[in-house]
Order: C-alpha cells, then sequence, then structure tokens
DNA sequence: AAGTTTGTCAACCGCCTTAGA
DNA sequence: TTCTAAGGCGGTTGACAAACT
C-alpha cells in the first residue's frame, strides 16, 4: 500500500511562517475552529499544508503558549519526568502547562542534556534513584496479569477513569506499549521492563478479587496479550502511587 | 573586519495510531 | 474485517544568530 502524501505538494509554501499567515491562521481558528486540519488551509486562503498549520498553531500560536526562558523549576520537571518517562516529549508536555512538546524536545537536546552530562551520574536525585529501585523491585517481585477471565476496559474508559492528566498522549495499544518498551529500555538510566514487570494486582489493597471490580478498578486497561497493561497508564499509576506513598513527594509537583 | 564554529529553535519528515466508512 | 484519511508523535534538519578565532 501505497501512503498518500500527506498534503498536495504542488504550490504550497514550506519554510518560516510569515507575520501575515500568522494572522491569517489565528483569525481563521478563532472564529471557526480547527475541525480539519486538512482542509483548513485551503478554506482559510494559506498555502501551507495542514499538517503544517497544526504544528505552527499547537507550537507557536495557541495562546495558551507560554513563551520565554524556562525556570529552574520547569527544568527540573523536565529532567525527573524525563527519568520516569523517557523521551516521550508529549507526556512530558501535557505537566508542563503552556510549553509544547517541541520547546521541550528542544530545551532538553540544547540544555539539560549537556548539563546533565556535566554532572556525574552520583550527583542526581537519590530520591530519582530510589523511584527507579522501586520500579526495578517492581520488575523483580511482581507476575503480570494476563488472567483470561479479566475483561479488558476500553480505553477510553481507561483514559478517562486514569489518566485524565495527560492530555493528549496516545495511549492505550499494544503498539504503543511496545513502543514505550522500546523507549524505556533504551533511556539510560531506566530499569528495563520486562513482561513481567507489573504486578499481580489482586494482591493490592486498592483492588478487589472479582474481575468485575478489577474491570472497573484496574487503571491499566489490560488490553489483549502481550503485557497485559497499558505501559503509559501503568507509569502514571505507579508514579502517583509512590507520591502518594511519600516516596518522591518533592520530586515533581503534578 | 572577516571567516568559522557553535548554539538555538522553528519547521519538516516519516512513521504510527486511531477513527470511520 | 479491511482500508484509508487524518492527526499525533519523536527524530532530524537547516536557517539564523551569537560567540569565537
Amino acid at each position: 500500500m501505497v501512503r498518500a502524501p500527506c498534503c498536495e505538494k504542488m504550490g504550497l509554501k514550506k519554510g518560516p511562517w510569515t507575520h501575515e499567515e500568522d494572522q491569517t491562521l489565528m483569525c481563521y481558528i478563532q472564529r471557526y475552529g480547527h475541525g480539519n486540519w486538512r482542509a483548513l488551509p485551503k478554506l482559510a486562503g494559506l498555502l501551507r499544508c495542514g499538517k503544517s498549520c497544526r504544528l505552527r498553531w499547537t507550537n507557536y500560536l495557541r495562546p495558551d503558549i507560554k513563551r520565554g526562558n524556562f525556570s529552574n523549576e520547569e527544568e527540573e520537571t523536565i529532567i525527573n519526568l524525563h527519568e520516569i518517562l523517557g523521551n516521550r516529549w508529549s507526556a512530558i508536555a501535557a505537566r508542563l502547562p503552556g510549553r509544547t512538546d517541541n520547546e521541550i524536545k528542544n530545551v532538553w537536546h540544547t540544555h539539560l542534556k549537556k548539563r546533565l552530562n556535566k554532572q556525574s551520574p552520583s550527583s542526581t536525585s537519590t530520591k530519582q534513584h530510589s523511584l527507579v529501585e522501586e520500579m526495578s523491585k517492581f520488575e523483580e517481585n511482581t507476575t503480570i496479569l494476563t488472567s483470561p477471565s479479566i475483561t479488558p476496559a476500553s480505553p477510553q474508559q481507561s483514559s478517562s477513569d486514569f489518566s485524565s492528566n495527560t492530555e493528549s498522549s496516545s495511549f492505550g495499544t499494544v503498539d504503543n506499549r511496545d513502543a514505550s518498551v522500546k523507549n524505556i529500555d533504551s533511556s539510560e538510566n531506566y530499569p528495563e521492563l520486562g513482561e513481567d514487570f507489573w504486578p499481580d494486582v489482586s494482591s493490592m489493597e486498592n483492588f478487589s478479587a472479582s474481575s468485575a471490580d478489577l474491570q472497573f478498578q484496574n487503571p491499566f486497561s489490560p488490553v489483549s496479550t502481550d503485557y497485559g497493561f497499558n505501559v503509559d497508564e501503568s507509569m502514571d499509576y505507579w508514579y502517583n502511587l509512590f507520591i502518594k506513598a511519600g516516596e518522591v513527594q518533592d520530586l515533581v509537583e503534578f
């Protein structure tokens, strides 16, 4: 199957946006919204592809974008979240109001990575390491929940139940989880998460034994096969659990 | 002052996921 | 169930500016 081009390239402009184009795009979106990005440029009278319009809007023109340098707190938050989430910039951005994934990615590559490289590994937060160690313990001590008797919750249900603080991350599919695991595995400081990473929830305080209750309470959306849980959501879950337990209370504020 | 290197960041590219027909 | 369009994501590029030689 040949992938259709994202847009009709002929005659469409590329490169930096002009002030006039910005104004046109902003006016159009403020007036009509952005229901269909592909159709938008034509309707707005822009010689750009929809993808370019979307990027310009989400990374620059959106009214809730926070401009200017990152504060120390924001940088610390990025570092800590990167420790947890790896290169999942959109997930990190979801926890930094007003900042875009692109911006965070740039800050990471231009500032934070270098800064961390200068620091010796031992200078990183003890609490971060304790968090990583805690997660490693789960990997060592827990078994995966794969019982076919447990009815998978829908991704939508799961997302709304659980990850309400994550804006638009692509949660919920086996492939995504695979991708997440790849990211995690490639992160230098991250514990490797095997298939047996996730605990037997029936042994946990928050979960009851019945599959019906599990379906309701289990925040992981155990969609089919493989890992049993949605890794992204599970990461959030464990992270919040640790915070509740007072392990990393002052690490990051959500 | 001119040339070169380095840093920054907006924008693009290609792949993946999702929704809907 | 399959196919396709659209949206979203992370990696990468390239233009520009600042710093350096």
